[in-house]
RNA sequence: GGCCUCAUCGUCUAACGGUUAGGACGCCAGGUUUUCAUCCUGGUAAUAGGGGUUCGAUUCCCCUUGAGGUCACCA
C-alpha cells in the first residue's frame, strides 16, 4: 500500500512552489491507488497564522487535492496536527534516552550562540558536537533534548535525484525535544511518518542537507527508511531565487481569484519539472496520474513562467463548451452587466472566449456591450488609415454607414450583407470603413468581430453611437500626428 | 568558508553513445479579403568552458566556471 503526506505548517498560504510538493505526493498515491494524507506541522507555535490551516484545507480542496486522512477529517493515525501529539514523541524520546541516544542540553542559547560565532569566525561549518558535554544531566524536560548522533558516511537513493552521498562532517546532535516542550520537525516527521505509516517522503530540497541526519536518527530509532524523492525548486519569475513569499509568490487561490482555471494550474504546476517525454504539454488530471513518474521529475530548479500560464489557460478556455465556461465566470462580469439577461452575456462571453486568457480580463473585454463607451481619439489619431483622413470625410462615412444600417434588419446575415453594400456604395478599403464603425461603437483598441458584435449590441445602440461619434467628429479637432 | 546538489534556445523541456540537437511559451514575419484574438505557414534562438574515454560524445569520467540549497530551541 502506497502511503504519500503533505505536511505543511500553517505558517501562511501556498504559493505554487508549496502545492507542487504536494500535487506530486498525490499524484505518486493516486495511481498507485494508494492514500495521501494531510498533516499539519505546527510545532512551532511563535510562527503559526491564524486562519493559515483552512487556508491550506481551501488551497488543496480548490485545486483537486484531495486527502483521505487530514486534521479536519480524522483518519485511523489520528490525530493529524503534531501539537496534538506530544505524549507521542515523549515515548519515542524517552527510548533514545534509554538507549543512550539522547541527552540534555546543558547549554543556554546564548552558549550556543557563542559556539555558532565562533564556528563562523573560523570559517568553518558549526557542529554542536563538537561541544557535546561528557557528563549530561538527567533531562527534566526543561532544557532541549538533543540527538547523540553517531557521525558516518552514507550513501542513499532518492526517487528523483538518484544517487547520494555525505561524509560524517555533516552529522550532528540536532534538537529533538525544544525547551518549550514542542519536538522539531526533524524529529517529530520521522515519528509520525513511521507511525502514519507512509511509505514515500515527497519533500523540497531545502531539506537535501538534513537527510543524513535523519538517516542517522532512523537508524537510532530502528526505523525502516521510507523511499525518499526530493523536489528541486520552483524559481521566482525573476532573479536566481526559489520562490518564496518575499519574492511576491502569488497564493494559489490568488490565480483562482483571478479566474484561472484549477485544470490549467494543475497541468501546469505539474509540468514544471516534469514531462512525460512526449510533445503533450497540457494534461488532464487523469492523464497525469496515469503518465506521472517521480523518475522523468527534472533535477534542477524550473522558473515559473506567468506567460506560459496565462497560454495554457487561454487555452483550456478556448475548448470549453460555452455554457460550461459561463457558468464558472459568474463573479467576474462587470456590475453594469447585471441589467443584462442571460441569453446577452452569453453571446457576448461567446465572442471574446477566444480571446479570454483569464476571467479578471472579462471586465476590460466587454464593457462596451453593457455601457456607453468613453469615446477616444487616440484610436483614430494612431490608426494607420484612419489617420490620413479629415473630420470632415470621417463623418461622411459614418453618416453613410447609419443610413445603410438604418434599413438593416441587425440579423447576423443582412448586416454582412449591408456592410459590404456600403463598401462597394462608399469605394473604401474594408480597413478604412470596418475600422472606422467599428472604433465609433466600441472606442476600444479590440474588440470582436463586428457582425456579430453589432447583432449582439442591436440597432438602436449601434446607431445612436455612430451618431454620437459623428458630432464629437464635428465638434472636435483630431490631432493628426506627422 | 565547509558540505551537498544542479547545468540543452530568453523560459519550460525532448533526444538506448550515432538526430540537419526536436517540441512548447515568448518574440518577429506572412496568410485567413476590418482591429485584437484565434487558426495556419515560416523565422529567431541552446548543449557553460577545458580536458579525457570512444570510431563517434548533449549523453560517461575529471577539472574549472556558474547557479541553488544548507550549516536554527524554522519547517
Amino acid at each position: 500500500m502506497t502511503r504519500t503526506r503533505f505536511a505543511p505548517s500553517p505558517t501562511g498560504y501556498l504559493h505554487v512552489g508549496g502545492i507542487r510538493t504536494a500535487l506530486f505526493a498525490w499524484l505518486v498515491a493516486r495511481q498507485n491507488n494508494g492514500e495521501f494524507i494531510l498533516r499539519f506541522e505546527d510545532t512551532d507555535k511563535k510562527r503559526e497564522v491564524a486562519g493559515s490551516a483552512e487556508h491550506l484545507i481551501e488551497s488543496l480542496r480548490t485545486i483537486g487535492l484531495d486527502y483521505d486522512e487530514g486534521p479536519d477529517i480524522g483518519g485511523p493515525y489520528a490525530p493529524y496536527k503534531q501539537s496534538e501529539r506530544l505524549e507521542i514523541y515523549q515515548k519515542w524520546a524517552k527510548g533514545l534516552i534509554d538507549s543512550g541516544r539522547a541527552y540534555a542540553d546543558p547549554y543556554s542559547s546564548e552558549e550556543v550562540q557563542e559556539f555558532r560565532q565562533e564556528a563562523i569566525n573560523s570559517k568553518k561549518p558549526f557542529l554542536y558536537r563538537n561541544h557535546r558535554p561528557t557528563d549530561p544531566l538527567e533531562w527534566d524536560g526543561k532544557t532541549p533534548l538533543r540527538f547523540k548522533s553517531d557521525p558516518k558516511a552514507y550513501t542513499w537513493h532518492d526517487e528523483v535525484m538518484g544517487k547520494l552521498s555525505t561524509g560524517p562532517e555533516v552529522i550532528d546532535d540536532f534538537i529533538l525535544i525544544k525547551s518549550d516542550g514542542y519536538p522539531t520537525y526533524n524529529f517529530a516527521h520521522i515519528v509520525d511518518d513511521h507511525e502514519m505509516q507512509i511509505t514515500h517522503i515527497i519533500r523540497g530540497q531545502e531539506f537535501l542537507a538534513s537527510i543524513p541526519n535523519y538517516l542517522n536518527l532512523y537508524e537510532a530509532l530502528e526505523i525502516t527508511l521510507p523511499t525518499m524523492a526530493t523536489m528541486p525548486h520552483i524559481m521566482a519569475d525573476q532573479g536566481n531565487r526559489k520562490l518564496s513569499k518575499r519574492d511576491g509568490a502569488k497564493d494559489v487561490l490568488d490565480y483562482v481569484r483571478e479566474g484561472y482555471l484549477p485544470e490549467a494550474l494543475f497541468s501546469f504546476i505539474a509540468t514544471l519539472g516534469w514531462n512525460d517525454g512526449t510533445t503533450q504539454e497540457i494534461f488532464t488530471k487523469q492523464e497525469l496520474v496515469d503518465k506521472f513518474s517521480l523518475d522523468r521529475v527534472q533535477k534542477s530548479g524550473a522558473r515559473f513562467d506567468e506567460q506560459r500560464l496565462k497560454w495554457a489557460n487561454g487555452s483550456l478556455i478556448r475548448q470549453m463548451d460555452i455554457n460550461d465556461l459561463y457558468e464558472k465566470t459568474k463573479d467576474f462580469w462587470p456590475e453594469s452587466s447585471k441589467q443584462h439577461d442571460d441569453n446577452y452575456k452569453l453571446k457576448v462571453l461567446s465572442s471574446i472566449q477566444e480571446r479570454l486568457k483569464y476571467f479578471a480580463e472579462i471586465p476590460d473585454l466587454v464593457s462596451f456591450y453593457f455601457e456607453e463607451p468613453k469615446i477616444n481619439q487616440e484610436l483614430i489619431s494612431t490608426n494607420k488609415q484612419l489617420k490620413k483622413l479629415t473630420n470632415q470625410e470621417l463623418t461622411e462615412i459614418l453618416e453613410a454607414a447609419q443610413s445603410k444600417l438604418n434599413n438593416s434588419t441587425f440579423s447576423i446575415e443582412d448586416l454582412n450583407q449591408e456592410l459590404n453594400d456600403l463598401l462597394t456604395e462608399t469605394n473604401q478599403k474594408p480597413a478604412v470603413l470596418f475600422s472606422l464603425i467599428r472604433i465609433a461603437t466600441t472606442w476600444a483598441p479590440s474588440s470582436p468581430k463586428l457582425d456579430e458584435y453589432l447583432n449582439t449590441i442591436g440597432k438602436e445602440t449601434a446607431l445612436s453611437r455612430i451618431v454620437e461619434a459623428m458630432n464629437y467628429l464635428n465638434n472636435n479637432t483630431i490631432d493628426t500626428p506627422t
